[in-house]
DNA sequence: GCGTCCATTAATGTATGCGTTACTGAGGAC
DNA sequence: GTCCTCAGTAACGCATACATTAATGGACGC
């Protein structure tokens, strides 16, 4: 289910480099970027080999990648890396459409100022720049909407919420920059993000918050459509 | 950190009685029972004796409670039982009004029938049962209690949404059985979730949605504010 | 020729050993 | 007397060895 431990990331002090957490985070980044696609079979000595560690670090990372949402033990039979179902993008949206609008609504209860978020400015400014030449960077424009909505999540002050938020968010990665291609240009998209900005800046949660949804919703509406149009049933 | 794990629970073949799994569950409701209480510092290999295991298993157990919350792992230093400061119970109390009432909203609209419903009024009799002797039964009570909220989370449909309820619900579990005689008598209670069923049966899921988030606002509010009265820091 | 059974093999699950690190306590110096 | 240093120890993190299980392929029987 939803992975808790993302709230306990610190970084204090890098004097201990954990092979468990190197091979947790380079395992993680590799299927995010889709270097294990979704339904493949891994075994743990390849993976340990790859990294150069031992199974035991490796198997461990298989545990949280699993809680996390990401690959699937199967008992005595390995790990396979989860493939996400239409009725899997279903719930994830379901549940992003619970939690983002929450956790604007409890930043704007903090009244944050400008500084705070220039992080989501930033972000805004990224994802214009990146549609605004003759050839827009797609890829570029995700990353700064991941980049926007993440921070918000972060933001918001519940470290609980923020990494429910992160972690859907992460299971539905692969499947967000696949249908990138196939979805109309995000140009209303940015617009929407400003005026949650605006919103919060304002101190108007009710309207950051139905804000907040609609653009969810939009979101999740368009890529439910595309799945459903194109007949995908795995990714 | 909101740990994904649960919704995978299949107990489809019992044929591999794993040891890791058997740790996880022992040592899971033990840390619910509070038998290892909040703050304690526990060791592998005083785990691994005491459920006569080795250390692996354990350390796998270990990093599955991290991931749900219910524990830390301080690189170098140990595990200690986590602890909830009046800061958490306010993160897990934003979390449940956030997801709760989506659950039940996603109840109402797949139309559910009054069989599929018998949990959830078994749970509203068992809690009446509780509290109708001259000598209230308190834990009784709060069983029923959390059997009815866990339940309208399993039938809501969404599996994700699912999990993320049980692991904050789990996380809560303790504060709640030691607040319970704090507060006042739940007898309002009942009534509350009575009207949630039949708002549930009416397909009103705006009205079962918004009987929810009261309940469960006021649920939280009476907990914080015992939190606050007797000046409660850690538990 | 096909199906079933057994043996072999390969990968997981568990146990254990080894190296490293951090804590503890004692002793000495200022 | 207090603080700092150092050595001893105990627990963790990782590696590896062993046990268990399931899958695969071949051979035998029908």
């Amino acid at each position: 289910m939803i992975a808790l431990a993302r709230y306990d990331e610190k970084e204090d002090s890098a004097r201990a480099p954990r092979s468990s957490e190197a091979v947790y985070l380079k395992l993680k980044q590799a299927i995010l970027d889709n270097r294990y696609p979704p339904g493949a079979q891994i075994l743990e000595s390849q993976i340990a080999s790859e990294f150069q560690a031992s199974r035991t670090p490796v198997r461990e990372s298989f545990v949280r990648l699993q809680q996390e949402g990401l690959l699937e033990i199967v008992p005595r039979h390995g790990v396979r890396i989860s493939a996400l179902s239409p009725g899997d993008m279903r719930e994830i949206y379901e549940v992003l459409m619970s939690l983002e609008p929450t956790a604007v609504e409890l930043l704007v209860a903090r009244r944050p100022d400008r500084a705070e978020l220039s992080g989501l400015v930033q972000a805004c400014d990224d994802m214009e720049k990146a549609l605004a030449g003759s050839q827009p960077d797609l890829v570029a424009w995700a990353m700064a909407d991941e980049h926007f909505h993440m921070s918000l999540a972060r933001l918001c002050g519940n470290k609980r919420l923020a990494a429910m938020i992160l972690t859907v968010w992460d299971q539905a990665h692969r499947a967000r920059m696949f249908t990138l291609s196939l979805r109309p240009l995000p140009l209303k998209s940015t617009a929407e993000h400003r005026a949650v900005v605006d919103a919060i800046l304002a101190g108007d949660g009710e309207r950051a918050r139905d804000l907040y949804f609609a653009h969810r919703k939009r979101g999740g509406h368009e890529l439910t459509t595309i799945i459903e149009r194109h007949g995908i049933q795995r990714l």
